[in-house]
DNA sequence: AATCCACAGGAAGATTAGGATA
DNA sequence: TATCCTAATCTTCCTGTGGATT
């Protein structure tokens, strides 16, 4: 139990519900990804961190009726290659000394023991980044290791709650991992009050929440994307501010404060950039306005940026390093940007803008080495 | 099944900015 | 002021990728 918990008294019950970090009981609206999931035992994947860590708890429930054995690894515990390895194969009465014999030896006995029961099974390795430190080359073999199977299946699911891990993982293993990234639509408003009310539920205490507060919380933050994150964000900034003000209750008032404050930090962020990204977002701005959709090719990006540059009589930068920047905003979730193939016509970033255009776009102006931007043609 | 698009994103090296030191 | 050092930026060159199209 943290610290955090046992200060709570007033407002919260459990503040920790309403972080990200939080493994809910139960995950509504996401039952097609989770059968998915337990679908796509033929590959590795790796998914978003609540949705893993919810099917790993739950997943050993479906195993009895999908036919396929589940299996745990602390990687805190076995660390190495040859421990991971050995233990696997050790599930499948394949006897094997503690250590001593070369790691390939170890492989192939794995490998003769999965094919000779010749399941699905599904590997789950817990505290992942342990792993990958001391040993990059035993992810990448345990995923590949399909390609050398006859009959049985191997799947990989990794936990991590190391947020900067997969900077560190093996290139390798990352596109193999990625393969099969399951997508996540958008929550509507009516899921998003769903996951709120059940959240809140366990992280106030009783009657501590005005009744409006997670409507409106839904409203502000379905103008916005969907994102289940960001609503309970507001919901918990919304809970501190109450708290600080001594309040019993979290009101409306709290609510909007709290809007307006995550606001003024996203207007501070835009307002500190420096001067490249600052014309990257315009030109997702300039092409909303005259394209009027949402989302771009980080081709359409670029064109429009090198457009903007040529405006303004700024050198620009190359395709390479904008897609950094592009990158970057998008960790400080300023835009989207998702990597999709379109098949034939390639691969791109489809990117789109994550804050409220009128927002951002006066701070945008307010920067007098942008202000030729004003004056921009709009063409149809 | 093979091709091929339009990029993503790694590697390594160059350039620049911002200091520190002498 | 000139010189050196380091980190951040940025470029060039490159290989890899998924799936619509052939």
């Amino acid at each position: 139990m943290s610290e955090e918990h046992l200060s709570e008294g007033g407002i919260f019950a459990d503040k920790a519900v309403l972080r990200s970090t939080y493994i809910p009981e139960n995950l509504p609206h996401r039952m097609e990804q989770i059968a998915s999931l337990t679908d796509i035992l033929s590959t590795a994947l790796k998914g978003k961190a609540a949705t893993v860590k919810y099917v790993s708890k739950q997943l050993e429930e479906m195993a009895r009726t999908c036919n396929c054995a589940l299996i745990y690894i602390n990687c805190e515990l076995f660390y190495t290659q040859y421990r991971v390895f050995a233990y696997l194969a050790r599930v499948f009465n394949k006897h094997i000394p503690v250590f001593g014999w070369p790691n390939d030896v170890v492989f192939s006995e794995l490998k003769k023991g999965l094919d000779t029961e010749g399941r699905h099974i599904v590997v789950i390795l817990d505290e992942m980044d342990k792993l990958v430190t001391k040993e990059d080359e035993a992810l990448y073999k345990l995923i590949r290791i399909n390609s050398e199977l006859n009959k049985a299946r191997v799947s990989v699911i990794g936990i991590s709650n190391d947020l900067t891990f997969s900077e560190l993982l093996d290139q390798r293993v990352k596109s193999s991992l990625g393969v099969k990234e399951i997508t996540f639509p958008a929550y509507n408003a009516d899921q998003l009050k769903d996951i709120l009310t059940e959240r809140a539920v366990m992280a106030f205490n009783y009657s501590a929440l005005d009744d409006a507060v997670i409507p409106l919380c839904v409203a502000l933050a379905a103008k916005r994307n969907g994102d289940a994150k960001r609503a309970l964000d507001l919901l918990l900034i919304s809970g501190e501010i109450a708290e600080r003000a001594k309040s019993k209750k979290v009101s409306e008032e709290h609510v909007r404060i709290a809007s307006e404050k995550i606001k003024a930090s996203m207007v501070e962020v835009v307002k500190t950039m420096p001067l490249q990204p600052k014309i990257l977002l315009s030109s997702v701005l300039t092409l909303m306005r005259e394209k009027n959709e949402r989302s771009f090719s980080s081709g359409e990006v670029y064109n429009m940026y090198r457009r903007l540059c040529d405006h303004l009589g700024v050198g620009m930068l190359s395709q390479r390093r904008l897609a950094d920047l592009i990158s970057e905003l998008d960790f400080l979730e300023l835009i989207n940007a998702v990597v999709v193939s379109r098949g034939r016509h390639g691969m791109t970033k489809e990117i789109s803008l994550n804050v409220p255009e009128e927002l951002i776009q006066p701070v945008l102006f307010a920067d007098h080495e942008l202000e030729a931007l004003f004056n921009i043609r709009v063409k149809a």
